[in-house]
DNA sequence: CTTGATTATTCAAACGTTTGTACAATTTTA
DNA sequence: TAAAATTGTACAAACGTTTGAATAATCAAG
């Protein structure tokens, strides 16, 4: 309730989007490293039970600071969320961009040759796959990209223009190039929409696939194994050529 | 606790797995229908803001009833999400069982014609993408579903083995008919997941497709028009003749 | 057809706990 | 000493749950 008894004082948080002063280190040891800690904690959490379903205690445990620390580094529950968002997006930066960048690199190169548009898409959807369901430290950040499609919080706008949007841009103008297709036609985005979610749903269904493949978790090996029975697959969908692979014959 | 003071009289709460005697209907108005009204309300709450995401005031303010009458008819919150999981399992249950075993009978009778194949698949995939997307009343249990897919509660492996498995033992069944491979290997079970992972992506994406697609939401046509997309894609990802069918749906 | 006891349901008011936030006091470093 | 960071405590609000009284439908007895 704004709290104006008779104290005037009033304790100036640091404006949490604001970057910090570098230059001066001062104060108790942590510092920064409480910061990150809270940070990489929220993450975490966050992303495996949701915004309600952490409390700031519990956040302050595991991350190994005081309850008050998260709201000095943060100004709040609300904002630390805003912050973590923030994070990600930044995080998963690094690794979709490069994946993306060599794609479209590669789709200018093909320049119509079927077998090279085909060789491109097979090297995406591998990576792709390896990056999604593979690196352990993007684990919590797929969780939480999952949560927010589904339960859209204020900042998904901005993951979604940030990181979505031109995801979906990319795989488009593959699959446009793919079916000699207007990008901006529909087809061309509800194929691309279908192509993104196979994939995600590998992540999404984890805990399903496991079970029904007797799998513990997924693997190096075992996103491999992924990948070779997917590539053939969605080559034949998009109507690409594709190599024999040496583990089954493909189709007939 | 367990308050046993002095009065010894005790309330009686009903056992909320047994079935009421449904002939006698007695107390203050509501009865029965309080308890639907409050199952109905939790569905819909539970499936867009997870179970830590609605209190039970705001239940029974959805509700209409008072907030002691969800303990009364439950015995409390976490039994409330159990009785919403079983009817979600019961309720979903005539939606997706005759599409799988109309696919079960069509694969049997198609006994290796590749056309009949993918006719039979190409009715279960619309159908499915109708059920999964169009149907309004599917609308919350859709969304619940998606949620245990992502983070499993206790009731988890009650959805997997009554719902989930059967839907990926029918698919399986198809896909290796396809493939001609043993329904039970590897690539078998993943190529099903891919494609069940796509249709239920569309609507874990929904706020996605349709902001790319500038829908306000899924609509008949559009749902036609999604699955027009995706039976040729699938039907060639499967090695299966697909009848030239451009926009043209082939609705009957 | 009236009774009066019985039962099922509703309701308002608490219960004790946990929540997010606020803040003064304290500790640490420049 | 001054700034930065940490700590422990306090608090109002909201949480899930419990309780006892009030109410309405039912049934057995007269």
């Amino acid at each position: 309730m704004t709290s104006e008894g008779s104290k005037v004082q009033q304790i100036q948080y640091p404006v949490t989007s604001s970057r910090r002063k570098v230059l001066t280190k001062r104060g108790r040891p942590g510092g920064d490293d409480s910061r990150a800690r809270i940070l990489s904690s929220a993450g975490k959490l966050f992303a495996s039970r949701g915004y309600n379903g952490v409390s700031m205690r519990e956040l302050a445990r595991a991350a190994k600071v005081n309850l008050g620390a998260i709201s000095y580094h943060f100004g709040g529950k609300r904002k630390l969320y805003h912050e973590t968002t923030m994070r990600l997006i930044k995080d998963i930066g690094p690794v979709f961009g490069p994946i993306i960048s060599r794609l479209c690199d590669e789709i200018k190169k093909a320049a119509g040759d079927r077998e090279a548009l085909a060789s491109c898409f097979e090297k995406f959807l591998r990576d792709m796959l390896h990056a999604v369901l593979g690196k352990r430290s993007m684990r919590w950040q797929m969780a939480f990209l999952l949560r927010e499609f589904h339960q859209p919080s204020r900042e998904f706008p901005i993951i979604l223009e940030e990181r979505i949007s031109p995801m979906h841009d990319a795989v488009g103008s593959l699959v446009a190039a793919a079916l000699c297709r207007d990008p901006d036609h529909q087809s061309v985005c509800l194929v691309s929409q279908a192509l993104i979610g196979q994939v995600m749903s590998f992540g999404a269904s984890r805990t399903v696939v496991c079970a029904r493949l007797g799998w513990e978790d997924y693997n190096r090996e075992r996103i491999d194994m992924i990948a070779d029975t997917l590539i053939p697959a969605t080559l034949a969908s998009l109507g690409l050529p594709s190599r024999a692979v040496d583990v089954q014959g493909t189709s007939l």
